[in-house]
DNA sequence: CGGTCTCATGAAACCGGTTTCAACCGTAAC
DNA sequence: GTTACGGTTGAAACCGGTTTCATGAGACCG
């Protein structure tokens, strides 16, 4: 490689100033005379100089880096996800160190070794625990996405309680008897807050307690595995609400694959508002968050220079009625 | 917060010792007598010396970083990739830094500006303009992922060639005649490797050249889009080979939602073998890559100090045969 | 014409490690 | 008793920028 790399010394040398003065016409934060300034940039130009970030870094005590940690799950939530904060960290000039381990067991030691590489960090719900979190935020500034905030970090989420919302709408306005909830709510700060609000429309609408929950993950495979437990039994359930729409259009292929029909057979509904489920046949309803919005507005935070109180932001979401509920005409 | 940092030259002051020797306990290359080792280890304990990314690069000359640019897709293929090179960059001590902003105009500048934050970069292929990779590789080590390789860059894939294969059991074992293929084979090296396949397949078996593709990108829901166009018409296939899973499973969602039965009606094969591809009724037939392996063996490459040949590895792939294409029992 | 103020510039310190080089120690060999 | 040697250790240079501080030149004012 020829990564005889030009540097800021060199310029100076041949351009016959001082190092100082190439920094300074370098980054332009002092007034240089226009003649030098020429002279300079013409030398950079010429030897193709640019700035170490080695040198840099160490000299501004900054990385210039964030570090984003969720479940190296997939599915377009979390691809929106990378992509929104990545949008914004570059508007920043900042780049983004990703880490993606799901094997859980180390990554709260991988995650303090990436702490000193990075200028602010943004944390999934649930990837992390909350011991490693608050060893973390006392070295740099801390974001947790899509979970309730520790005391001392920051917080972005998305509102889960429109769940209720959707729970009562299957239960009052449908009618359905039996609903089943997909999803763990152990696994991560969504899941649970979704199957609380899921608790808390039954309570309201007077109904009997709802069944335990089909504990699954959260991909797409996951819905088929569900439907393994709900679809082939006696007393299958009438609605399913599923924790998010990878799971749900995995549930929905299977249905459909076994023949049933929904949602005369069985209706179901998602979280996220993905972009397949307006394509599905039937169309799912489900509910509409700021996946894009959520992870810019949590690299927003981390870069921010001015020190946001701890604060928890919540984003709203929206109830989309499709068809796989039962609204609308025949799917 | 509290980074005020305890310095490899303030420890050095507390033990009363020179600042080389406190560094070379820390990183135990040259021997030390066991007291002097015992009493730097101690101090370093006690005030949580942890030596700073920032002089260490400077001084090695060496990020400790891989750079990984790919599509910002969804679905399991890319999880699997950033986790498989995660893994992979983990074990030597490296940090990854991606890059999933696609279809964006400025794509190329960001990869420049990425080169000089990491110490090798793995691009996805169909990302980066060649002109643009061939001056990131005159900076550090780069290494190709799905895709042929440049002139000076090492690369590695998989074996798109079992498409062959594929087709060939559609046309001659079960005697389909009107194949449709699903998917644009400029939007990526991969995707023009398998329609090539699929086209020498009918050569080979001396039919009609087939269709146009279908060109839609490799997402789920744009399988739903590719249903649209190959379902709704007179003239419908009688098998559809898509270019991955993802739009596979989008198609064959689409079709029992539209009350066609797979395989009888319409055969739908994908490639990725994905988890969910088991799971579906009818069990989906497909190709199976090693994804994890293909990230590794890039990520093992771009670590390796010792200067491999600019070679290409091909990582071999398997026909997965189930019931979508119409082999086996029922669904 | 002298004094003060402003502005451009260079010298040098600094960020936090690593590494070379030389000095120093004690021991073994003659 | 002196020399040679192996093993520890510290001083200092270095990696590549940034920034403070001081200096000198020129402009402006009285």
């Amino acid at each position: 490689m020829g990564n005889s790399r030009v540097t800021l010394r060199r310029v100076a040398e041949i351009a016959g100033v001082s190092p100082a003065t190439v920094s300074r016409v370098s980054r332009g934060t002092t007034p240089v005379s226009p003649e030098v300034r020429d002279r300079v940039l013409r030398v950079i130009e010429e030897h193709g100089y640019k700035p170490s970030h080695f040198g840099r870094a160490l000299a501004e005590r900054r990385h210039g880096a964030l570090g984003l940690v969720f479940p190296g799950l997939s599915g377009p939530y979390f691809s929106e996800l990378i992509q929104g904060f990545e949008a914004e960290a570059l508007e920043t000039g900042d780049s983004v160190l990703v880490l993606a381990s799901h094997s859980r067991a180390d990554t709260d030691a991988t995650v303090l070794d990436l702490a000193d590489r990075v200028d602010g960090m943004a944390i999934h719900g649930g990837t992390v625990s909350t011991d490693t979190i608050g060893k973390v935020a006392q070295q740099i500034r801390v974001v947790v996405m899509a979970s309730e905030a520790g005391p001392a970090q920051a917080s972005v989420s998305a509102a889960n309680d429109t769940v209720k919302d959707l729970t009562r709408h299957l239960l009052v306005d449908h009618g359905y008897r039996r609903l089943a909830f997909v999803g763990m709510p152990d696994g991560s700060p969504d899941v649970t807050a979704r199957w609380q609000a899921f608790l808390a429309a039954h309570k309201s609408a007077r109904r009997k307690p709802p069944a335990e929950p089909i504990r699954v993950g959260l991909q797409q495979s996951d819905g088929a595995i569900a439907a393994e437990q709900l679809l082939d039994r006696d007393d299958r359930p009438d609605a399913v609400v599923c924790a998010n729409d990878e799971t749900a259009l995995g549930l929905l292929l299977s249905a459909l694959g076994r023949g049933l029909r929904v949602p005369q057979d069985v209706a179901i509904t998602g979280f996220d508002d993905m972009p397949m489920a307006a394509l599905v046949r039937p169309a799912l309803t489900t509910i509409r968050q700021p996946i894009r919005e959520l992870a810019a507005t949590t690299a927003r935070l981390l870069a921010d220079p001015l020190d946001q109180p701890a604060g928890d932001i919540v984003l709203p979401t929206e109830l989309v009625l499709r068809s796989s509920c039962g609204c609308g005409g025949v799917p």
